[in-house]
DNA sequence: GCCAACGTTGGC
DNA sequence: GCCAACGTTGGC
C-alpha cells in the first residue's frame, strides 16, 4: 500500500466536508498538472491512504487522513464547458485529466502544522511538501515518512 | 498584498 | 528546441 499527501484549500474543499459524510466517495477533481495526473491515473490504488493538507489558509498543515476509494478515471469536469476546470483541449475519446475518489478516514485532533513539519524536516528526509517552491497538489509519501509524520500528531 | 518559484504558452 | 512572457501557487 502506498501513501500520499493531497493538498487542498479548505475554503474550497477540505477535511470538514469529508467528515460531514464519512461514507461518501468524493471525487478529487480539477487537477490540471501532468505530474499529478500521472499519479492519479497510474499510481494511486484503492485503499491507499493520504494525508489531507490544507494550503492557502491561516494555519497550513495536515488536518486529516483519507482513503482512496476508487482508482483513477477520467475527470468529467474537463468536458463540462460551464465548469471552471473545463479544458477544451481534452478529448473525451482520449481523456487528458483523471481523478480518484476519496473517503474520510479521520480528522486529526490537532493538526500537524507546516511549522511542525518544518521543525522536523531533517528526520522527515526531504518530504516533498517541504521542498522550496513545491507546487504539486499530490505527492508520494514513503512508509517511513508516513510513520514519522503521524508520530508528530 | 508581496514575491519567489514553477509550469505552460507561443513566437522564432 | 529555445526562451521570454505570462499565469498560478502558496507561504508569509
Amino acid at each position: 500500500m502506498k501513501h500520499w499527501l493531497m493538498k487542498t484549500e479548505p475554503s474550497t474543499f477540505g477535511i470538514d466536508e469529508l467528515a460531514r459524510a464519512p461514507r461518501r466517495k468524493f471525487p478529487w477533481d480539477g487537477v490540471r498538472n501532468y505530474q499529478a495526473r500521472n499519479m492519479l491515473r497510474d499510481e494511486m490504488k484503492r485503499d491507499d491512504l493520504a494525508f489531507i493538507y490544507h494550503s492557502s489558509c491561516e494555519v497550513p498543515g495536515i488536518y486529516g487522513i483519507a482513503r482512496i476509494a476508487r482508482e483513477g478515471y477520467p475527470d468529467p469536469t474537463a468536458f463540462d464547458r460551464k465548469h471552471v476546470h473545463y479544458d477544451p483541449k481534452s478529448d473525451p475519446a482520449e481523456p487528458t485529466w483523471f481523478q480518484v475518489d476519496v473517503t474520510f478516514v479521520e480528522r486529526l485532533r490537532t493538526p500537524i502544522t507546516l511549522e511542525t513539519l518544518k521543525a522536523h524536516a531533517r528526520e522527515l528526509d526531504d518530504l516533498l511538501i517541504l521542498r522550496r517552491g513545491n507546487r504539486l497538489s499530490i505527492t508520494p509519501v514513503s512508509a517511513t515518512q508516513w510513520r514519522k509524520v503521524l508520530a508528530l500528531a
